[in-house]
DNA sequence: TTTCTTACA
DNA sequence: TGTAAGTA
């Protein structure tokens, strides 16, 4: 995660601050983070504290229900973007971990064949096996 | 003063 | 969604 997106992601509003940015209720704010549309965190005294990303997650939501869209409708948008996150990071994985098992199986051929000109490889692949 | 939870003439 | 009550 980049420093930008750990900025972003620092929970330093409370509520009244949100609800001003957002022209948005109390009631309304409360009640997307009960749709698990946002997860603010909490702070020492239980009180809600919001991020940046939270920010444009309630804008956004604004928009789609301004747009016609219903609250069913905005979680459909919300779970679909999750679930295709979670294979794209899982594809990326994966091709990751083929790319790494080709290297291993391309540096062992040309140890046994005696043709191992450059083995930095060996390094950084045997330390992602172990 | 602000926010939290719960509940509803 | 708004609003009231009783807290923290």
């Amino acid at each position: 995660m980049s420093e930008k997106e750990l900025r972003r992601s620092m929970s330093v509003f409370p509520i009244g601050t949100v609800m001003k940015l957002t022209d948005l209720s109390a009631r309304q704010i409360r009640y997307y983070e009960e749709q698990d549309l946002i997860v603010p965190m909490r702070n020492e005294g239980n009180r809600r504290m919001y991020s940046l990303t939270n920010i444009d997650v309630l804008l956004e939501i604004k928009d789609y229900l301004s747009d016609g869209i219903n609250m069913a409708g905005v979680k459909r948008i919300y779970k679909l973007q999750e679930s295709k996150e979670k294979n794209r990071e899982q594809e990326m994985t994966k091709m990751m971990t083929d790319d790494d098992v080709r290297k291993i199986l391309h540096d062992e051929f040309l140890a046994v064949s005696g043709l191992n000109t450059k083995k930095p490889h060996l390094f950084l692949d045997q330390n992602r096996i172990g």
